[in-house]
DNA sequence: ACCTGAACACCGTTCAAGT
DNA sequence: ACCTGAACACCGTTCAAGT
């Protein structure tokens, strides 16, 4: 609050005039995020059309690296956020998903769906010290404890650390996977049931 | 850190002559619910393998609520994690999956791994007034301007709001729609190329 | 060795007071 | 109408001082 109100040559307490408080502001940096990401997008087959949709997202959030994480904690969802989401339901909906199909596929989806994966510990350490950590830590960690994991490690990147994935790689497979699963899941209708252990 | 204190019946500065400061702490805690995990675990066919050491991170993560939400930010992999994706790795590994498929395994799996979903505003929507709310406000912002959204919400509770989600059922959804995907990937070697449009 | 008081540099936020 | 000063209730953390 009181960096922001410097960098707009004011002090903080005059920012409390134009918005109700912090959780305001951020709520509406994610509506504007969301806002950016392109939905003219009107093919007949759902599966090209959602990833068309996916990918703009991943556009638009790969333009601004710090919005998954804020996305991640501010759960609100503002009229950006759905009529994004709307968007995608009408791209299932008219690709002959069931209303409960649609459902478990936003599940699925999770934040794929607007263009990011939480990727636990391999995320972050893209840049900075991260990467050199984990990999000094899996070095020194001896490769008889952990045998599989310095495996991957050396495997994943001849740069020498965890680092060396390429997230944009790993972001299309994982979409395409699960796309694909669904895709089999929406031919059958038996599928859906039989598909999960009861 | 104060309130710790004053927990354990001491100021919050006793605190740091037996702890660096409060993230280490939180990967404290972070190991010590990872390492709940029960790593007991040995079916020949990896798909059960990997459903029931990922079923038994979710019970523990169901114990604990607030674990997801605190490995969530916390990315730093101290050894109860390293170990546990170590047994993950053995699993996929020993199934026949190459140490590229197993990369991009634990990539779409993401969290999933550890036996929770991120799901968006759909998560936290699950007690509290986030449900009640969202519907409410699906509501007012009139059927027919998101009116798939409204479909969903409406199908998706008796009770009213999307609060009525079944957690679990979704989970186990998403985790054998994937496992399905990776096993035809692991299956046919050509397909983790075909797959997955260059 | 272990704990405490006082202090520092931060937060978000309120409210009476200024122009 | 818009902004500011002073203040409140918080943070995590340091360090000299106590026992």
């Amino acid at each position: 609050m009181r960096k922001l109100g410097q960098e707009l040559g004011v002090e903080a307490m005059a920012l409390y005039r134009h918005v109700r408080n912090k959780d305001d502001i951020l709520d509406g940096i994610v509506g504007v995020v969301v806002g950016e990401i392109d939905r003219t997008n009107a093919d007949s087959d759902w599966k090209v059309a959602l990833r068309r949709q996916v990918m703009s997202a991943r556009k638009v959030m790969l333009r601004h690296r710090w919005a998954p994480r804020l996305l991640e904690e501010r759960t609100t969802a503002g009229p950006a956020v759905l009529a994004y989401m709307e968007s995608v339901m009408a791209i299932l909906r008219d690709g002959g998903f069931s209303i409960d199909l649609a459902h478990h596929t936003l599940h699925v989806m999770g934040s794929r769906v607007l263009g990011f994966n939480q990727d636990l510990f391999e995320e972050s350490s893209e840049s900075g010290p991260g990467s050199e950590e984990a990999a000094a830590m899996l070095a020194r960690a001896m490769a008889d404890t952990y045998p599989h994991l310095t495996q991957l490690a050396l495997a994943v990147s001849h740069e020498g650390g965890l680092g060396g994935c390429d997230d944009d790689f790993e972001f299309e497979f994982g979409l395409d996977l699960i796309l694909d699963g669904l895709d089999r899941l929406r031919a059958g209708p038996k599928a859906i049931e039989a598909g999960v252990k009861a």
